[in-house]
DNA sequence: TTGACAACCGAACCCATGTTCGTCTATACT
DNA sequence: AGTATAGACGAACATGGGTTCGGTTGTCAA
């Protein structure tokens, strides 16, 4: 989560107005009596800032729900008694940096400033103990991925590493090929053996030197 | 105040249910919503019984306001405190009921204990917005989902229903084969149509009557 | 039978409220 | 100067969601 600090008074004084607003009346405050009360004259404005602060962590919103705000734990400062819960956090926020589909390479985080509107909220569990911070999202476009029993619009979430361990699932980049794939990884020495998730599908071998491993695969999420 | 127990069953329900929502989400139903959850067919029923309650000093209103809800104090007969700690919290728990394959129907969760132990924690965006009250997961054992796009060792969070729309992607108990199927379903009228996730395989085409709907799929979680 | 009343229904109505869009300013970088 | 970007503005838009109203059903007592 971004520092506090780190936000701009106007978001500061936002988030401790909504958690004021919501103390009192049982329910959050609309974007215009946001506006209203932190000196914001315009809808749009509310709104912009009230993106910020849920790409800063500070909150999430139910998109267009009135009302449809809720704060992801006390505001700094403030005496709330605002639920304080989750600060053992069983989840975390993982940017989806973009789309993988098997005719370019896997974005990887640095690759260039990605969207921070895009995030995800995973349990822990999904991370198999990987630092939160290593790991990102993308989105399967097409249905390249049917070998890896993966779907259009599944989400895959990655960790970002560029080597692997026999057994681990990776996404990799078949130089020769110019192709991605997400196959199991199996070392056997002069070549490399991939091998499909479907397990009515052969796996393919390749040189070791044509496979550029872009990211490890903790696990797959799909929405119906 | 007037006794809880001298309010009709369906005030009762509208309490609870108030209750539950406002500690699920972080802000109070819409009139419809808590139709929707207690049966109840029109708006106005809705806000008539709100009047009620509101006379019985259950709670207060704010007028045309939307979500203007707010309890005065817990719902006799639930654990107030755990709602209240539960109050911003993204995610919840579900339990793992049990597996599912082919050759037998789905379990269903009886309103009775589950183990403790097999719980899994979910972020709400997997649940699609359903109760999570009323979502169940299942392990998936053995290959024969493959058609769905679904392994073995994936979990498949369910919701509880016997009906469905079509595009839904439902478990059904296929009487005459004996064999339970994750399929979208499509109904057209004479017969029913069984799409399968995967885009190269062809649907299947059943009987109304030889057709189960056991429960409609909210989402799959695959760790690697 | 009739009237009063509580409970319920469905549709229409219309304000409440989130969203989008074109525009503007200030600042920083090229 | 020219371009990019963050932050802000206000109006228009579309839908969310509370309110109202005519009507139905069932119960109870006069």
């Amino acid at each position: 989560m971004k520092d506090f600090n780190k936000l701009s008074e106007r978001q500061r004084n936002m988030l401790r107005y909504i958690e004021k607003y919501t103390a009192d009346h049982g329910y959050p405050p609309t974007i215009r009596q946001i506006g209203e009360n932190t000196g914001i004259n315009s809808t749009s404005v509310v709104n912009y800032n009230l993106n910020k602060l849920v790409q800063a962590g500070y909150l999430t919103r139910s998109q267009h729900v009135s009302r449809g705000l809720r704060l992801t734990g006390p505001v700094p400062g403030s005496k709330g008694k605002v639920a304080a819960v989750q600060a053992s956090a069983a989840f975390s926020r993982i940017p989806i940096i973009g789309h993988i589909f098997a005719s370019e390479p896997v974005p990887v985080p640095d690759d260039y400033s990605y969207d921070e509107d895009s995030m995800i909220e995973v349990t822990k569990d999904l991370l198999g103990g990987t630092d939160p911070s290593q790991a990102y999202a993308l989105k399967v476009k097409g249905d390249s991925m049917i070998d890896a029993m993966i779907r259009e619009g599944d989400i895959v979430i990655f960790r970002k590493q560029e080597t692997a361990k026999n057994g681990d699932m990776v996404a990799v980049w078949l130089t020769d090929k110019s192709e991605t794939t997400l196959k199991y990884f199996h070392n056997e020495g002069s070549r490399i053996r991939l091998q499909p998730a479907h397990p009515h599908m052969e796996p393919i071998y390749v040189d070791p030197r044509v496979c550029k491993i872009e990211g490890k695969v903790l696990s797959v999420i799909r929405h119906i």
